[in-house]
DNA sequence: CCTTGATATAGAGTAAACTCTAACGTATAT
DNA sequence: ATATACGTTAGAGTTTACTCTATATCAAGG
């Protein structure tokens, strides 16, 4: 099958004009354009998109996507290149899951509190007590974290 | 205890930039200055720190969090509504996570495939194999799959 | 043929979140 | 007291990823 600019627009949920910008930045080179300079995208072309949105949803800069297509389009030589790429997404993709589950553990523990000071109608008879504390404490240990510090005190 | 600049930014991975642009857009309403106009942050202020970087790792952006941060200072009137911030947070982070599993995913399949392909020498050689079909097949079903627009379907 | 709607290009504009510069003031160790 | 490091402000600049505008061409129905 082939499709208009519009169709694959309705299609993947990106907009015409981001489909064209893609292509300027050099991610999807394989895009045909018929007699009257119409682009005509292959199931293909909408493959490619569908890889695109997954790279960029691992926090993949377009410049980096770019680089892996052009890799893809020299062919057997850069294997080892693409699987190196991928073993880092991997890695960036389970740092993100790990940092967005202690986010989540934190956002929950503001949820329990707030719940608190409604009922109570108000924070501070809340916030200072035991039983808040103990929960803060198990949640957090060192109530201030930047996780970013502590990676490098790890390296 | 007290903190130069230099050492919350030390302390929280940020730029001593990047502490003045939060305070200048409204994050840190609590910071204190000298008699010679220099900043002095409180254990406290780091708090209110580790609270935004929690709350930008949700996705959000900085005006939203000086809403929050507005909300907080309006008092115990505004408790519900931070109290619905918190969980609009956690649906948002529970989604991300779920996106960010099935990228995972994705991500590992090709990991597998390049695997082959290495070992192999060739990508073509792997790619269109039974085995490797039949896992594209469970793991995507449709193997163009967009996100975004399923969400829309659904609603 | 004409209108309407979709698409083409080049290039300008936007939004968010920093990041830096310039010119100047403060702190402190020798 | 002076060099050096650190801090101040206002405001300009940067980066990324779009997003839109202006102008022109293309496609399809009446």
């Amino acid at each position: 099958m082939s499709y208009s600019i519009g169709q694959v627009a309705e299609r993947t949920g990106l907009s015409a004009y981001t489909l064209r910008y893609y292509e300027k930045e050099g991610l999807l080179p394989f895009v045909q354009k018929n007699a009257s300079g119409l682009r005509v995208y292959s199931d293909s072309d909408i493959s490619w998109l569908s890889m695109i949105e997954c790279l960029k949803a691992t926090g993949m800069p377009i410049k980096e996507i770019r680089q892996y297509i052009e890799w893809y389009k020299e062919g057997d030589a850069t294997l080892s290149k693409r699987l190196e790429l991928f073993r880092k997404r991997r890695l960036t993709v389970m740092q993100e899951l790990s940092k967005l589950q202690k986010i989540l553990g934190k956002v929950e523990f503001k949820i329990r509190l707030y719940e608190k000071a409604v009922a109570a109608g108000s924070l501070q008879a809340v916030d200072g007590s035991e039983e808040i504390n103990q929960l803060r404490e198990e949640l957090f240990g060192d109530p201030n974290y930047f996780p970013e510090v502590e990676e490098k005190k790890a390296v």
